[in-house]
DNA sequence: TACAAAACTAATCAAATGATTAGAAACAAA
DNA sequence: TTTGTTTCTAATCATTTGATTAGTTTTGTA
């Protein structure tokens, strides 16, 4: 066994999912990477590939961290409530140290509409849907709606938190609350 | 009076709208700008000036088109209604021929956040104070709501209009209007 | 027809980009 | 110490980018 990496490809990835996540995929080079990661473009090459592979596995990190905010809604059981609860995390998640860099995914989806990256839209749609299953659950959960009522709910909140995302970069904290809400009197 | 200008302005500006709308102004290049406008990078320059002047004419017929289902909205005295036919309207402009753009202003917000020229972001802003007066005026038309419940109503409408307009980028139709439905019922 | 002014074409510039190369440095095993 | 494998550094590659240049063409006026 010869020479070892100087660092970790969990902590250098982290940095790249910081940038990716401030700036998108294209307003991102390589030597913005390089220099935020502390390892060179050759090393960013023999850890991941590529640029679209070193972003594919930063958005699979994005996801994860995501993941902590869905399992708290998974573990929740007091329906809708639950839900403006998840809603009100996630605006602080992508709002997180003020940074107003809004959610990646979002951030993803905007950048590249449906000419998204084949894996990494696999990613997101993975996302979408396991966010549109709990909250039709937990609006099944504390309701008597018909079928047809609660898909179209299910419709209406997954845009909406979509909406947020897009909302946590440009506006303030009290049109956020408000937004979330108003979104939430309508139940 | 020597040599007229072959091309009409207000023409090839229509085109690079078309194209900074499709794909945001950094994924624009001056090349494809040229290719689709029909004259070349120096006719373009001689004309506009340079990439960041040609997009804020662009923005600005947008923001003209935009202005037509503003005007119907201004003279419209239907309430809440009103402000759905408007959604609906929005929805159809931001997806015409099936072309899955969004909204231009919604999608430089997106792209640049509140890092965006300054010049541009007024634009932008002017154009989100139209849509708040708007609003609040149609609120008020026909309801006895405090205030406050219409200021927070507002802020919830301006938010809900432009996470429709990131939605037309990738959902389908029945989606988007149970998002509309959904988002009037609260009222 | 000759001239002057503006618009045109095509080529080119410097800078930035994603990717790769050549060679030096590190280090466990023999 | 020597060897072989891997990582590292720094330089460089070909493209693409926004912008500009040099020189040609067009066309109204004198």
């Amino acid at each position: 066994m010869p020479r070892e990496k100087k660092y970790n490809e969990e902590e250098v990835i982290e940095k790249a999912m910081a940038l990716f996540w401030k700036n998108g995929y294209r307003n991102t080079s390589l030597r913005m990477l390089s220099k935020e990661m502390g390892i060179n473009q050759f090393s960013i090459n023999a850890s991941f590939g590529n640029k679209q592979k070193l972003f594919l596995e930063s958005l699979k990190l994005y996801r994860s961290k995501l993941q902590k905010l869905i399992n708290a809604l998974k573990n929740a059981s007091n329906g809708i409530e639950s839900i403006k609860d998840f809603f009100y995390q996630f605006a602080e998640f992508a709002n997180q140290n003020n940074s107003k860099n809004g959610c990646l995914m979002v951030n993803t989806m905007s950048e590249f509409g449906l000419d998204v990256d084949k894996k990494v839209g696999i990613i997101i749609s993975n996302y979408e849907e396991q966010l549109r299953t709990l909250f039709k659950h937990n609006l099944e959960l504390n309701s008597i709606k018909d079928n047809q009522t609660i898909e179209r709910h299910t419709n209406y909140l997954v845009l909406a938190l979509s909406g947020l995302a897009l909302a946590t970069k440009i506006q303030n904290e009290i049109t956020i609350n408000d937004y979330i809400e108003t979104t939430f009197q309508h139940f």
